[in-house]
DNA sequence: GTTGGTGCAAAATCTTTGCATCTGG
DNA sequence: CCAGATGCAAAGATTTTGCACCAAC
């Protein structure tokens, strides 16, 4: 797991012309291990102190940017005014959906996309080629409603 | 239009226990007059000040964080680093979506929500109950693509 | 007249940048 | 070795807060 993950990392830094260093080894490793905590930038920048004490949050800035743009992570708009990024998962082609519960705050994941049948409605209605989505719904977690 | 919105606006602050102010009704005008902008606070701000000279950011700021937690604006998040507001629409139920263009960054609406379906299934195999959502679609609008 | 609202400036947050130093290839 | 990456501190930007004054009701 975690070998196959820094040689895609490789992959990805290298197509790129980046170079593969100790900062983004970790930053990518702490994503790895809380794959479904949404970790905001200081979260993400404590975890990897402990394992890289002299990482600085500027890098942590730095290098979140750098795997948004090759498209290893995602950025996360939570509404709690942080930043947050999780990994993305090579599998999906589009974003997954987010479900935020108003009540106690949780925030699970809906791994069907199901936008298909919209998506070519706004093709043909509004011209409009959607590429990709952002979708957060907001309601009542199962806890909650019990 | 403005008759009829100021008593409106009345009403919902007068049930929230709260003062018709000048402040308010100023920016309440504004956002009414550039319904489909996505005005950013600081727009808002330089557009009040025109009519409302003696306006103060920081009453930007909470008039439209009144106003979002009475319902009659909702807040918006173009990716821009910006805070935007629009007018909640009275008549919708759920909020509308929004297209964005990767291209020339413009921002329109699709007023069709037709997410019933995926929320039904989202509360059968999820057991979460959506009360709400926000969904942004990133691509290409028509005049880029031609 | 009270109570809540406002303007201003200061403070708090989050994020970006400049620069000397370090490091991967 | 050299270009790119990093750490630190300073600077930027947006948002919030404290407080004296003002204005709805």
């Amino acid at each position: 797991m975690d070998k196959l993950n820094d040689s895609y990392l490789k992959e990805c830094l290298q197509n790129s012309g980046c170079k593969i260093t100790g900062p983004r080894k970790a930053v990518l490793q702490i994503l790895e291990k809380y794959p479904d905590n949404h970790l905001s930038i200081d979260e993400i920048y404590e975890a990897v102190k402990k394992s890289y004490p002299k990482m600085g949050l500027a890098t942590v800035y730095r290098t979140l940017a750098l795997l948004e743009n090759i498209g290893i992570v995602c950025k996360l708009d939570l509404d709690d005014g942080f930043s947050r990024y999780e990994l993305y998962n090579p599998n999906e082609t589009h974003r997954h959906h987010h479900l935020i519960c108003s009540s106690c705050g949780s925030v699970s994941e809906v791994e069907e996309d199901l936008l298909d049948t919209l998506e070519k409605q706004i093709l043909q209605k509004n011209k409009f080629l959607v590429k990709d989505h952002r979708v957060k719904f907001y309601g009542i977690c199962e806890k909650c409603r019990a």
